[in-house]
DNA sequence: TGATAATCAGACATAATAATCCCAATAATG
DNA sequence: CATTATTGGGATTATTATGTCTGATTATCA
C-alpha cells in the first residue's frame, strides 16, 4: 500500500477545507468562482463543485446562481470550525468509540491493548478540529504568504 | 462518504497487527494456522494469508511449509513494535512531514494553518505505534478476555 | 509413494473513493 | 430575447483498496 500519512478525512474534506480557508480569506463580497478556487488549489474542478454542492446542502456555503454567480460563506469565518465541515462531507462520527486495533467491544471499562494510549490522541484530534475556525486559519495563511515571498 | 474514524494504517495493517497479536498470545512453539486465526478476528482468510505472506517477506513472521505447517513469530514478541508491522505492511512513513489540510510547503518556518496543532499529535501518534511492542498487547488482550468473561 | 494439508504466487473480482461528463436551471447583459 | 456564464444534479468512468480463486510448491503421514 501506499498510504502517505495518518488520515484525519477524506480527500473530499480535504477539499472542502481548502476551499473554504480561501472564502474566508478573500473576504468578497461578490459571489467567488469555484473555477478560480479549483485553479488556486489545484483541484479538479468538476469534483470541487460537487463539494461545493455538498456544502451548500449542509448550509456551510451560500451559492449564487447565474452569470454573475459564484459561491460565499454561509455565516462568518469566526464562526465556523474545521470539524462542521468534515462532519458535513464525511458524516459524523460514528457514536461508539472505535478500537484503534480494531477490536471490536472496547470501553474504559474493557479496553483495547491500545486503549489508553489511543484515547487522549483521538481527543486531541477531535478537539483539533473543533477548535480551528476558519478566520483563524486564513490569517495564518495570509502570513504564510508573506513569509513565503519575503 | 462513510469514514468511521481516524484512520492510522490501513485495513491490512490492521489484520497484520491482528495476527501477530494472536501470535504472541498463544506462544505456540509449534506452527499457528493462518486459517485459524482468520477465525477467530473474522477476518477474510484468504486476505490474511496474503498480508502474511508480507509479513513473512519482512521478517515478522516465519511460516512452515507442508501438512503441520503455519506460522510464528520471527522473533520475540517482547522485541517486535506496532510501526514495524505498519511500515512492513502500508510502506515507511513519507520523508517529508505532510501538511494535515493538503497545501503543499509545510515547515516550522513557513507553517501551514494548523501546523502548530497537528505536529505535536502527530508525533505522539507515532510515538504510540513505536512505544507498543506485542508482548505488552498480548497481555492485555488476555486481561481483557479475563474481564469479559468475569 | 500417494493422499492430505499447509504456504506461495499471481491473476482475477468487488467495493469504495476520486474524478469526469453532460445537460438542465438560473440569472445577468447586450 | 438570444447569448453567455454560472451552479445543480444525475450518470458515468477511473483509480485504489480490499477481497477471492486457482494452481503450484512444500512437507507430513499412512
Amino acid at each position: 500500500m501506499v498510504t502517505s500519512e495518518y488520515m484525519l478525512y477524506s480527500k473530499s474534506s480535504e477539499y472542502a477545507i481548502q476551499a473554504m480557508v480561501y472564502l474566508a480569506e478573500v473576504k468578497s463580497k461578490e459571489p467567488v468562482l469555484t473555477k478560480n478556487i479549483a485553479k488556486e488549489y489545484n483541484i479538479p474542478y468538476q469534483f470541487l463543485a460537487k463539494i461545493v454542492q455538498n456544502l451548500v446542502k449542509h448550509r456551510l456555503i451560500k451559492a449564487t446562481r447565474g452569470r454573475t454567480g459564484g459561491i460565499n460563506l454561509y455565516q462568518d469565518a469566526s464562526n465556523i470550525y474545521l470539524n462542521q465541515i468534515v462532519d458535513a462531507i464525511d458524516g459524523p462520527p460514528p457514536i461508539k468509540e472505535q478500537c484503534a486495533i480494531g477490536l471490536d467491544l472496547c470501553s474504559d471499562d474493557v479496553p483495547c491493548p491500545i486503549h489508553h494510549t489511543w484515547k487522549p490522541i483521538r481527543k486531541a484530534i477531535r478537539e483539533m478540529l473543533a477548535s480551528e475556525n476558519l478566520e483563524e486559519l486564513a490569517h495564518r495563511v495570509i502570513e504564510k504568504r508573506r513569509r513565503m515571498n519575503s
